[in-house]
DNA sequence: TGGTCCATTTACAGTATTGTCGGTAGGAGG
DNA sequence: CCTCCTACCGACAATACTGTAAATGGACCA
């Protein structure tokens, strides 16, 4: 009682195995029977599709690197384009990156390959963020007759963005009580982080 | 011809070669042998002194928990105790956090241990870093007759530089080029982040 | 229907890594 | 000097994990 998939769908599946593992057990779970067992086939099949373990982890890097730049580029899609919004855009982008837990992966991706050349595809995206948000401000400006803030200003707010709401995704438990009034903590927090942010901005 | 240490020191040595692999080879470097020839000694001396590879990474987590507590507070006692250094304190004590590196180590903590118990530890040095935070602000504020922030709002501004820095010192390679371009980038955003904050405290 | 492709499996090989055991030797205390 | 404690080691055991080889069978096509 053999199920044979499409080559595509049997990596997607795999990948989606390895994530599931990486999310709840740390850096260490990617063990090659284990994932093979959640994803319900035998562990050479792994292999067949992808070389060897190391070329599964790279490919999930990969994987996890693209879904990111997908949900970011969703995200942008999706915020309204007015120029006040631009914060809430950032917010919005990165708290989706939070929750969907996408964090996590991210951190284990640096901590993997680090001197791995991934690096250059992430920072295009936060490139592009970057370029929008100035754009964004440039025009906020032009129309009140206020100079321009220096690029440096907008890309800095980019990361700033991206490095708390990594650190903070990584380092949850240490803020405060878990279940409902953590959540809410969490909401407030980034809220907080917002319209600081959005003072910042406001002051050109 | 045979070393004895004291049982205190041949602790120390192993932790020591075993966070100088962490550091270098990323979560997946913890190789009794290897730590074993790093240090000088034989593998099952691991043993004898961590019961098992799981005792020795528990260890090394929780001494790396230890020694940041340490950084930090020596940190806060070499800052002036003005009230407008508050922010410089908190820059100075995470750029010392992460130049040293201690951010990669935490960053592999909180991925593998993530239902440890020793999310409460460092909860309490934060606690206590914003309760000296707080304290200086409302100190501040009673001088300048202005009414004293919110507690929560110290609070949300040691996460967000906590967060940030993690955060930032993980996905450096993200954000530039390397080398000295680098380094006067990192020291300007530092200095941006330091400027943010402070106006913010500053608005009261 | 017969044939080809290839995703999949079972069985196995090889190796790396953790962990155990018995014994050795350094050093402190009597 | 003798004795005890225990840090330390070499050799071995057990297991876990990655990777290989050969066979199998599902699906598509002629």
């Amino acid at each position: 009682m053999r199920v044979r998939r499409t080559a595509e769908e049997a990596r997607e599946r795999i990948l989606d195995a390895a994530e599931a593992r990486l999310r709840r057990g740390g850096p260490e779970a990617i063990r090659l029977q284990e994932i093979a067992a959640d994803a319900g086939i035998s562990h050479p099949t792994i292999l067949h599709h992808f070389e060897s373990r190391d070329g599964l982890t790279r490919e999930l890097a990969k994987r996890i690197g693209r879904k990111l730049g997908e949900e970011i580029l969703e995200a942008i899609a999706r915020s309204p384009a007015t120029e006040a919004s631009a914060v809430e855009m950032i917010e919005h982008v990165f708290s989706t990156l939070r929750d969907t837990g996408t964090a996590r992966l991210l951190a284990w991706r640096e901590l993997s390959f680090e001197s791995a050349d991934g690096g250059a595809e992430t920072r295009e995206i936060l490139d592009g963020i970057a370029g929008i948000l100035h754009e964004r401000r440039v025009a906020h400006a032009k129309e009140q007759r206020l100079r321009p803030p220096p690029r440096e200003d907008s890309w800095f707010i980019v990361r700033l963005a991206t490095a708390a709401t990594l650190g903070d995704a990584l380092s949850t438990e240490a803020f405060g009580a878990t279940g409902a009034e953590r959540r809410s903590a969490d909401l407030r927090f980034r809220r907080w982080f917002g319209r600081l942010l959005h003072e910042h901005i406001e002051r050109s």
